[in-house]
DNA sequence: CGCTGTCTTGAGTACGATCAAGTACGGTGG
DNA sequence: CCACCGTACTTGATCGTACTCAAGACAGCG
């Protein structure tokens, strides 16, 4: 909506000027190993949208598709709902990361995208973006890269795995995405209610609660409502079972 | 291996000359709108390989990532082995699919690929594919599409669905990819044992029986060891109880 | 203080897995 | 031709994990 070239009344935009250059997440998102002349061309077309408020929706399903999301700040939550109403969430979304890959397919987004706290996102208008990466080979490098990982990271939810072994899984993607940005890969925040887990998981709110309690108690974690600590990650990877893990 | 221009030997060969240009999937493979021209520029690039025989390999975990391939004929299984040496089907590959998308991203193939019969690829070196896509648009676009469209596969696969609506959802899913590849969509063969659509749908090779013994007992379809009749579209959209089916 | 929503804990249940047996088909060799 | 075998598939009986239903604990907030 608006660009960061105007209004400047705000203290967030008083700062520093928002740009892909200055984005601490630049080494995530979509920009990555991008010259500055090239990021400064990326830079023209992403548009910096106001932070949305928790519980706000980004975009619904059905809706015409027009733009990947990247998130700047906070964290979200893709879901569709079935046939019957009840809710089916897709994935969680931290900052640099890339949202709406999976409606570039029908040309209409696949499922609802909403702010699990205020959070923001830069929108890049697909057919700029689809434009611009035939011009830099990285770009649309880097773009196939992100469809590729999510094709994995789907892969590991339609595995068929045990409660704990999603439960412990879980966590571990947390611990490893929030290691990559920088933050502490032994101590965070559930942005997520335990119902939310308990869904994405294909599980009972009720067994996440059982789980959690169980690796409590065997001293893998600690938790305090939503606050986590991963004591023994090696003895969660062991719960986890992973058969293959990707890095980077 | 052996480029289509030598040893016109075979009567394969003598036929007509495989290409792009006159290959009956190009509507459904890469080339999906590209003219003439470009066809061309693609065909160039296309590695035409010899046919693989039933359970012969096309490519293992942890090869270096060089080709994306086509499927020309016949039906292919991806697959990996989790850490207790149990296999785990991700996927059923049929003519005009591609395969090996989930390895842009780490560079190193995810999956083993093995044919289920007699099977003819067509491999596309990735990096001349991505270059030429830099330069064709239309193929850029397509290959984003492609990646997209598996997303929403195994979105599918990652819900908590029944055992019921799994095997459902998996007959129809089937049933329309013949009949965009012009077979018919209410009779067909399957080309792999139970065993391996069990394990695909996260089941039991019993419970996959049984509820095929279920569906025919109720009139919604009928089946002779590996043909299959669909009797009753309709009932088995309900069983499946589909919440987004995509498509084209 | 009670209200509300989230989370935890407990008891009974159901679906699908596992174990086990039996059947049908295709191939091989006598 | 039939006997034999191995594999794929089917059917039945039992078991176990995770779901459902129900109640209680805890924090945030008016």
């Amino acid at each position: 909506m608006a660009s960061s070239s105007h209004c400047l009344s705000s203290a967030a935009h008083r700062s520093i000027r928002r740009t892909c250059v200055n984005c601490a997440l630049s080494e995530l998102c979509v920009p990555v190993g991008l010259d500055q002349q090239d990021m400064e061309r990326l830079d023209q077309l992403v548009d910096r949208q106001q932070p949305l408020p928790a519980n706000a929706h980004l975009c619904r399903v059905g809706e015409r598709f027009s733009s990947l999301y990247a998130v700047r700040s906070g964290c979200f939550k893709s879901y569709r709902m079935d046939r019957e109403g009840r809710e089916r969430v897709l994935a969680f979304h931290l900052p640099g990361e890339l949202m709406g890959l999976d409606a570039i397919y029908p040309g209409v987004y696949q499922s609802n995208i909403i702010a699990l706290d205020v959070g923001g996102v830069c929108a890049l208008p697909y057919n700029d973006l689809s434009h611009l990466a035939a011009q830099i080979p990285r770009l649309q490098e880097q773009i196939f890269r992100l469809l590729s990982k999510d094709l994995s990271a789907y892969a590991w939810l339609a595995g068929d795995h045990s409660a704990e072994e999603r439960v412990a899984g879980f966590l571990l993607d947390l611990s490893n995405r929030y290691r990559e940005r920088g933050y502490s890969d032994r101590a965070f925040n559930l942005a997520m209610p335990r119902r939310d887990i308990a869904n994405y998981l294909r599980l009972a709110t009720e067994t996440v609660s059982r789980v959690i309690t169980r690796f409590e108690r065997e001293g893998l974690i600690r938790t305090e409502r939503r606050e986590v600590q991963l004591l023994d990650l090696d003895g969660l990877n062991q719960r986890a079972n992973y058969c293959l893990q990707v890095s980077g």
